[in-house]
Parts: structure tokens; sequence; C-alpha cells
DNA sequence: CTGGCAATAT
DNA sequence: CATATTGCCA
């Protein structure tokens, strides 16, 4: 139930809020105007009604409660599943059909998911972490962890990652865990250096500050991310073709294999080095940085 | 409050 | 089937 003041229209942010999470709306106001009656309904509310509501009123709302959720779930069931094209808007109208909350992972969506796995780094790519890199209007923090669940089935654990718990000789002990525990790092450690190649992670001194065009869609579409590292953008010289340089960025976790590197440090691309990055055999004399190098943060 | 996971629900 | 939710534990 929303109380919307005529003079100040915020109330119908919330509005929005509940309507897009399929939540049956009660819209009330001290006047009962039927303008303001019409754009409720129109956004998607149940119900208009004058505020304070009679005792009767408030007696049998539950009814038409009732009623509105029965009818919805009939409608839902009958309806072959309807499908979302990237986020579910959940925009119902008139009888307030909406359909499921349920995303639906595409292509684009798990790159998304993707990339911000790879960037935050085997073992800590926390789902709130991931959420906010992707930056997904809607997306919920728990669809990210189910999805992170589901996809951590198939991610083949490298050599060591877990360890096969015994069971508990006695039932009744706790014992270990039946599963190992997916390597993660506390937050907040220390940007790492590679221990064998310290020498190579200075960000050479030729550095062209001029500003790329080519900003990465992570920092355009997040401004908080509370990332930080910097960006660059690579080029090689000696590859014209835009297949990568070789060189790997790889996390910090001591497991460093093929599968966890970056493939996208490609010649002209814009790279992100988060600062508990480290590169890995990376061939200095053969990159030439241009563009800009920017430190960035939350505040950026 | 958050995360991981299995089990279960939708 | 693909996702979401829940329960339990940390």
């Amino acid at each position: 139930m929303v109380a919307v003041q005529p003079s100040n229209l915020d109330g119908f942010k919330l509005v929005h809020e509940a309507v897009s999470l399929n939540l049956p709306v009660i819209v009330m106001s001290t006047n009962a105007d039927p303008i303001l009656a019409k754009c409720a309904i129109e956004d998607g509310a149940f119900l208009f009604m004058q505020n304070p509501p009679s005792h009767d009123e408030l007696k049998y709302l539950w009814q038409h409660l009732l009623r509105e959720t029965t009818t919805r779930k009939n409608k839902e069931k009958g309806k072959s599943r309807v499908e979302n094209s990237s986020m579910n808007k959940g925009i119902g109208q008139g009888s307030g059909i909406k359909p499921k909350m349920c995303t639906e992972w595409t292509l684009e969506l798990h790159e998304k998911f993707m990339t911000a796995v790879k960037i935050l780094g085997e073992g800590r790519c926390f789902p709130k972490d991931i959420l906010e890199l992707m930056n997904v209007p809607g997306l919920t923090r728990m669809q990210v962890a189910s999805h992170l669940q589901k996809c951590r089935h198939g991610w083949q654990p490298s050599e060591g990652r877990r360890q096969k718990a015994p069971k508990p000789s006695n039932p009744n002990q706790k014992g270990p865990k039946k599963y190992g525990i997916f390597p993660r790092l506390a937050r907040g450690t220390q940007p790492q250096i590679h221990p064998q190649n310290d020498q190579n992670v200075e960000i050479p001194s030729n550095i062209n500050m001029e500003s790329s065009t080519m900003m990465p869609d992570l920092l355009h579409g997040s401004q908080n991310t509370g990332f930080q590292g910097i960006w660059v953008d690579v080029t090689c010289p000696n590859n014209n073709n835009n297949n990568n340089m070789n060189n790997e960025i790889f996390s910090n976790e001591n497991v460093v294999n093929k599968e966890n590197s970056f493939d996208y440090a490609a010649a002209g691309e814009d790279v992100l080095i988060p600062n508990n990055f480290y590169f890995n055999e990376f061939d200095w004399d053969n990159v030439f940085w241009n563009s800009w190098v920017s430190n960035f943060s939350k505040e950026l």
C-alpha cells in the first residue's frame, strides 16, 4: 500500500518498483483525484483508494487481493512461458498479468556475467560484486548467486582446488563439509605482485596520456563499482591482427592457467588491470602502451 | 548481512 | 528444463 501525495509524486517511484516486483499495489491518496487514480491504475497498481480507508473497506480488502493472486496464478499457469527479451520488466497491463520473474540467461547476459567473474577473479567473485560489475538493472543478487552456483557445477576444479572431505565417521559429529570450499580470498586484500616477475609489473614510462575513445563498457556503465585498478589501451606493434599478444593477465590465485586468464588482452583493446591482478610473463618490450592510463576509483 | 551448497520448489 | 527459493551452516 503506497500513500501518494498529490503534491509530490515520489510515491510513484515506489509504485513502479513494487509493480515491477510483481506485487499487488494499492495506491492511496488523501484526495480522491480521478486523474491520480487513473495514473495509479495505468502504472499497474491494483487499486486506488482514498486515504484513510473506511473500516469496512479495509476489512474486505483481502478478498480482492486473494482474487487477484489466484487469477494471476491461473493466468501464469495457462500461459506458455513468457520469454523475457533480456530483462523482465514485469509490465503487466490491464488484468495485471505479469510475466514470471525469471531471468533468461542469454548469451549476452552470461557474457557480462563471465566478464565480471573474470575481472573479479576466481575465488573472489562474490555474487554481490558480480552484480555490481554487471550493472544490469533489475538483476538481483540471488539470481546471480543462483547462476554462479549453476556455473560452478560446470567449472572443472583445477588441480587441488577442491579437497575431497571424507564423510564424518560419526554421523553425530559435524565433521568436515561434504564438499570442498570454492577458493575465496578475503575482501580488501592488498594488490599483489607476481612473485617471480616483480620488475615486470611496472607500467612503462612511455605512456601517452591522451584519452581513449574506447572506454570499456564496464567503466561506462557503472560509476560506483568501487573497483580499483588501471585501464589501459594496449597496442602491440608487432601484431597487426587482433590476436592476443601471447600474454595473459592472471589473477593472483595460485592456480594459474589458461582457463583463468583473460583473453582480451589484444591489440587495441581496453584492458582493466585491477590492483589485485598481476601480469605473468608479459613481454613488455613488445608492447607499446598508448592512449591513456588512469587510476580510477569509486569517486570517478 | 553475505556466501556456498544441496535440496526442493516453481 | 532452467531458474528461483529455501535451509543450513559458516
